[in-house]
Order: C-alpha cells, then structure tokens, then sequence
DNA sequence: GAAGGTATCGGGGTTTTCCTGATTTTCGGG
DNA sequence: CCCGAAAATCAGGAAAACCCCGATACCTTC
C-alpha cells in the first residue's frame, strides 16, 4: 500500500510542483492538498493520511498551529515542515509542535523522499544545516533571546493576531473560527495587554517582526 | 525542436518541482538550472535558452538585475518572473528590466505553460492579478517610478499615515497636528480610498515598505 | 473664471473598541 | 480525585473610531 501524503503550501505551483515528483515515487501518493493550515487540519480529519508536506507561512492558520492541531488529534499522521526559514525559532517551535521532520526549500526532493521514509518508521528527520542548528541548542541552553510570540502568547491569541495583521476585522476573524465577536475583543485585549501594545499598527509590525504575518 | 528552458530559483525543491512539470510537456525541455541571479546571467549567455523562468528574491544578484542584463545582452531571451510578490514596486521594476511575463506562484502550473507559449509569439503573458496591478497604476497615469507614497498622497496625508503606522490614535493625531478630529478622519479616508486598503493593518504594511515607518 | 485638487471642518448614524466583569474548560500537581 | 491557575469563551455599557454625507476656503491650472 502505497504511502499517502498531504501537502499543504499556500502556493499552487509549489503544491503541483511537489505533486508531481511524489506521484513519480513508486511507493508514494499525493492523497489531497491544501493552501492554508486550516484546510490541513480537516484533510487530516478526514483523510488520514500518513504524512503531511507542512509549509509554515500560510493564511488562515500558520503550519506551526496547524500541526500542533493534528498531532494533538491523531499522533499517527507525520508531519515533516518544509521551510524556507532555517531561523531557530521556526524551527524549534514546529519540532516542539510535533513534527517528525523539518526541511529546507533548499533541500533536493531526494532528501524529502528520504524524510518521508524515515518518519514513517518513527524516527525524526531534519535537514543538516537544522541539525546543526537543534545541536547548538541543546548544548547551550540559551538564555532565549527576543523571539516572545510563542511563549507568551497562546496558540489562539496567535491566530487572532494573525488575522489582525493581515487586516481582517474583528467580525470576520469570529466568523472565520466560529467565536463571538466578543470572544475575539477579549483576545486581542489579551495580547495588547501581554505584549504592552495598545494600536493595531504596532501589533502588525510585532507580528512582522515574529514572522507570523509578511508584509 | 524543444522550447529550451532555464530555471532560476534560490529552492532546488522548487526547481526540481518544476523541472518535473516542464519536463512532462511534449514541447518543452528544461536546459539547465540557476540557484541565484549570477549563475542564471551566466547560463543565459552560455546557453542562449528561449525562455528563463526567474525568480525574484534571490541570493547574489536578484531577478530583477539579473533580468536587464539579461536582456541587454541579447533581446531574443524572454523572460518570465515567477514570484511570490504581487506588490506593485516589483511587478514594475520586473517588468521595466525587461521581462516578458509575471506569474505568482499561487498560479496553477498550466497558466506557465500558458505563459512560456505566449512569450514565445513575442507577446506577454501577466496573471491576472498582475493584470489588475498594471491596469490600475496605468490608469492612474503614474508618468514615472517605484515609490507611490510620494506621488500619489500628498504631504499632509503622508503625515497622517506616518502618525496612524506608528500606532497613534486618531484623537492624538489631531492634536500634534493642531487639526480636529474629523479632519484627520477625512485624511485617513482619503489615504485608503486612494490605496485602495480597508484596515490598519495593511496600512502600516504599506507605510513600512514605502519606508515612511519602520518597523 | 471655471475646474479640480487640497486642506479644513461638521452632523449623524453605525461599528468597533475599551473596560469590567463572568463562566466553562483544561490540565498539571498535591 | 480535587484544586487552582491558565486558557477560552462570552456580555453589558460607555467611549472612540468609522462611514457617508456635505460645506468652505485656498490654491493652481487651463
């Protein structure tokens, strides 16, 4: 039985691209795709697939949430990041987040058929050049520097900050994850509080700042 | 004969994802690969291809340069951008260098081939949401170059939307200002109408990239 | 001197935000 | 198993911002 994959990336041809090359592996196939984090966390309800082809910049819901959201549901499915960031903190948090797997865009596809193999007999792949960089952080231990977005806010108040800074209103951001209006006030109220910011333009330019949002 | 092809991007995954697709056209054939804008320069000179699928964000010399040297060198090169921007500065300046097509990467994989066939007859291929950008700034009859900040909003709006980008509430503005409140309203409202943006957010995302704010 | 863009305000209604609560859910120790 | 803290959910009411209209005055341009 041949092994099924979703991918979700926000760019098409990217997801055709990748398509393509899996569809020509003897023991792989592209169940489905996806173009933002929210579609991947239903396809992955739905379908079950055995491995996700996760990008990590995506509307709707980041693939860090996303996977954080599959893997809560279901620690079968693997989900292998690929990245064009190689920066820590991405890195860090979707390992955290439960992915088996972290890629660079950079990588040959023959390192993602590679991963995808390795991750479905349990084991973790990560690229060399994020090897080196988990190696470094597990030797010393830093005294972790700015990147705040993930340790004090929640994964909602990232959501909703995500959806704040690619200027949606607060009526639509309840609509689209099904809240009260209210609901979505008191978490935007949360996060100013958190991170001290009172104005919808310096909580884009945080949110920039994190990677969570691009200009 | 083959339309030969080079491919332009700092992602091998992206590549290889398209040397797949490009690859499985009966007209088409990939010649050769770039992972940044020198190496692309180089190829086009030493290979003389049809067509050059660039990239614009990459590493050495980006697809822009690389395009106008490109095509100064030898007209009978098209050039397709295939980018992930659909900001305008881009499209532009792509478009000045001397590029034949724009495509985002949203696009589904056939609208290249759409493109690579277009280019070919001499004529140019946009997306259609690249379409609407150069429809829209011809429209607006900008004589000449990249920054809109200061051609199309006037000094006094530029003020109000440096003040609105770093966050200030409307009721401060008109006091450092010395204007009413209502005014500043009408300004803000003149900014968005002219800008065609509906939130705070993307309007601090505009005020960053026209360099009017920092982050 | 008519036309058009800019800059300045206001009225009045709608929407959002802000502030202060409150309830339920979750989850990790004791 | 319970307990408490954090997280997630929602409401009411006042303040602020937003939106759609119109108005005046001051420029330049044709």
């Amino acid at each position: 039985m041949k092994i099924r994959i979703v991918v979700a990336d926000d760019h098409k041809i990217m997801r055709e691209g990748l398509k393509a090359l899996i569809d020509k592996q003897p023991d792989m196939e592209v169940a489905a795709e996806a173009q933002d984090g929210l579609t991947a966390t239903r396809l992955a309800r739905k379908l079950l697939p055995h491995v996700i082809i996760m990008d990590i910049g995506m509307p709707e819901m980041n693939g860090i949430d996303a996977t954080r959201e599959i893997v809560a549901e279901n620690k079968d499915v693997k989900i292998i990041a690929l990245s064009m960031h190689s920066d820590r903190r991405f890195v860090l948090e979707m390992l955290k987040a439960g992915a088996s797997g972290y890629l660079l865009k950079d990588s040959a596809f023959e390192e993602l058929v590679t991963a995808v193999h390795t991750v479905m007999t349990g084991q973790s792949y990560l690229s060399p050049r994020i090897t080196d960089i988990v190696v470094k952080e597990y030797l010393h231990n830093l005294p972790r520097n700015d990147s705040t977005v993930f340790t004090i806010l929640t994964q909602r108040e990232r959501e909703v900050l995500q959806h704040l800074a690619e200027g949606k209103t607060t009526k639509q951001i309840a609509s689209t994850l099904n809240l009260s209006v209210k609901t979505v006030e008191t978490h935007r109220q949360q996060i100013m509080d958190k991170l001290q910011i009172r104005s919808v333009a310096e909580l884009t330019k945080y949110a920039i700042r994190e990677g969570i949002t691009s200009l």
